[in-house]
DNA sequence: CGAGGTCTTGAAGACGATCAACAAACGTGG
DNA sequence: CCACGTTTGTTGATCGTCTTCAAGACCTCG
């Protein structure tokens, strides 16, 4: 169950079989979420950490007026609430966007983790470092482009993400999201996103229906989203 | 040199003078940057990790069409490119904003630090994982808020980051930077933060002039601002 | 003294929000 | 099986925030 996160890691590192093993050690019991649900509550103080292993799910700030920032989506093989281990008290929410299943990993077995394993930890703590750099691109993409190159950018990452982890076939993958989602992670309203997506459309670079996305035209799309995946941080390197 | 980053810590968790001391003997020497400079340039690849200790900076991207936006300002104690340790290439660069001086640390003793000292690496981890919180801050203020409550945000989260290191007067600070510079914060356009600027004066929220800022009504900023300190950890727990 | 950066103001226009309405797809219960 | 409410996608019209362009005042600094 933890494949993807290991495949994940070994993008970017050489991983021994005792640390895979270690991980795997430390794995708890597999939890099922419902489409809507929370996988973690803001300002809860979780006991253990959630790896998602099926399903998509948000990283979700709720507003005083009831408006909704979603700053990360988050696909199989990502450590979602690792953060939690060090961090306490969670400052937002993660949110399932389809039925999704998680793998429970006790606190105390990743503490056990870093003080054992300072290779693997350091691969841990790369996977938060990914996410950093994530939020960085979209802090960009927020301030300083319009929504058209903004909606670009997102499918190009996810195509991207989806890559390492086998979830692409060709030029397509499976994003079972309503509009109103895609808005509310591009910080638009979700008439405007759909409009935006007609314009896509139009353009020959993105096809999506039945909740398969498909991207006809990825030099063109790579070009209006001006994207660059240096951040992914995709290069085997001693980390 | 290192005392502002030791006070981030303890602001947050029990620290050893043990591990003060692996800090301390990590360090090498102190590097003076002018105004205007880079700290680290995009795309390299840093041998060492910068700890700021006077000055600020600014975490920046340069887009193609020559638009700027900063992801972070950074300021005495911050640990500024720690991740370089772990991701080896950087994809932005560190602007110093102000002079600056810098402590060096270089990557082989930090190296060290996460073999020997778990609890201590679990700190500088931390670090790392508060800087996520705060880009999930500037997301959601971009995604979801207008330019006055952006503006009001950003002089909260300083103002409360340069308590906790001693750089505040009552309620005044040091902000020696532009409006320039404010607005590639802010995502909006310099002209644009101008007239915010003078919202937020006649609303009797700030005083800025000769770069020194006043937030004479703290309660009618954060309500403004909706500014929730969570996000910055300030509770000192076993992490 | 001139040059360049910064702050400020005005006017025009673009991007996106809001409000409203409708059609299609879906699950639920009768 | 149909009636129903709900969610989702779509389109049009109007309005507001913010951008862009332009210009002038002020400041510092060589």
């Amino acid at each position: 169950m933890i494949d993807a996160f290991l495949k994940k890691l070994r993008a970017r590192d050489y991983l021994t079989e005792v640390e895979a093993q270690a991980l795997q050690n430390a794995a708890g019991r597999v939890e099922g979420f419902n489409a809507g649900s929370w996988l973690v509550r803001e300002d809860s103080r979780p006991s253990h950490s959630l790896l998602v292993c099926q399903g998509l799910c948000a990283r979700t700030t709720i507003l005083a007026d009831g408006g909704r920032q979603i700053s990360a989506i988050h696909i199989e093989g990502d450590f979602v609430d690792l953060p939690s281990l060090i961090l306490k008290r969670m400052d937002h929410g993660i949110l399932a966007l389809t039925d999704c299943k998680a793998i429970s990993f006790p606190h105390d077995k990743l503490r056990e983790i870093t003080a054992e394993f300072p290779h693997l930890t350091r691969l841990l703590w790369l996977s938060t470092l990914i996410d950093l750099a994530t939020h960085r691109e979209w802090i960009v993409a927020l301030g300083r482009r319009d929504a058209e190159s903004r909606a670009a950018r997102l499918f190009c990452e996810l195509k991207t993400r989806m890559d390492i982890v086998g979830l692409t076939r060709g030029n397509s993958f499976e994003l079972p999201i309503s509009q109103q989602t895609l808005s509310d992670c591009l910080g638009v309203s979700a008439v405007h996103a759909n409009r935006v997506l007609q314009t896509l459309r139009a353009r020959g670079l993105l096809q999506w229906s039945d909740g398969t996305v498909t991207l006809p035209d990825w030099q063109g799309l790579v070009k209006l989203a001006d994207f660059d995946p240096t951040y992914l941080q995709l290069e085997i390197e001693p980390r």
